[in-house]
DNA sequence: AATTAAAATGTAATGTTATTACATTTGTTG
DNA sequence: CAACAAATGTAATAACATTACATTTTAATT
């Protein structure tokens, strides 16, 4: 994990509109959001994006093609184990779990394959608790 | 998990090109090779691929927007439980797995939290042994 | 302060993935 | 065979992401 360098001000803007989302928002959603911030191509999000999430300060949510701030607090540099999301397909909100022992089966499994992973997502689509009910 | 049906003209070579393939195709990449079998859009792709997930003979690999037909037998009518896929990113190929611990694990959170899974995927993207080994 | 190398930014164009809309054909059931 | 449901064909467009290239800013060094 890298250690977080301080923010260009492109990375601010797209974090503070993602820390600000009550959902995940895509790429080009940022960049409507960012417009009066002089924002003008998809290059200008898909570069801060990529920063942050070398960071590992963002997460992208492959499954929605979305991106959300990290919910984990920032003094332990983001530096959980694997991160998993339920996403709400009704209200868009998104639950952030660590689950170790999903982490040590996934690391065994790796290990027992010798399979050297880089990127591992685990991704839940669904309805959330609040919108059953309803 | 739905009961197979006998599939039509197009799920079925859209199925057969999944089945011969070595790694994962994206839907645009079988659009080209049924071209000569008299496809012409990609609709006729996607909604053939649709199809064939919902009966489990197909997975959809979201980390890579591509798809696989299901590695598992089909005696089981594809019911085994979330499955994990261990892609490599240097060859391309993919290892599909089941681990019921980190089934059990995902089904105790979602039941604590009241969430209701409806799709789940677990994605790991990486270097297989033998690319790692070269 | 000037030099310079690395990082970040701006912009246009294009590539890739997926869906909407609508017309037609095929298959199934009463 | 009538009527409905499912599947198909086709075109257009929407949504997501990258390549290429020029320019500016930043930070380190002299």
């Amino acid at each position: 994990m890298k250690t977080s360098a301080t923010l260009t001000k492109n990375q601010s803007l797209v974090l503070a509109q993602l820390q600000k989302a009550e959902s995940p928002l895509t790429a080009y959603v940022l960049l409507d959001r960012l417009r009066d911030e002089g924002f003008r191509a998809p290059l200008q999000v898909y570069r801060a994006l990529e920063k942050l999430m070398e960071s590992g300060i963002v997460h992208r949510l492959e499954s929605i093609n979305a991106f959300m701030a990290c919910s984990h607090d920032a003094h332990d540099g983001h530096a959980h184990g694997v991160a998993a999301f339920a996403i709400c397909e009704t209200c868009g909100q998104v639950d952030e779990f660590a689950d170790h022992v999903i982490d040590d089966r996934l690391t065994a499994w790796t290990k027992t394959k010798g399979f050297q992973p880089h990127k591992t997502s685990v991704e839940l689509r669904g309805t959330c608790a609040s919108c059953v009910a309803v």
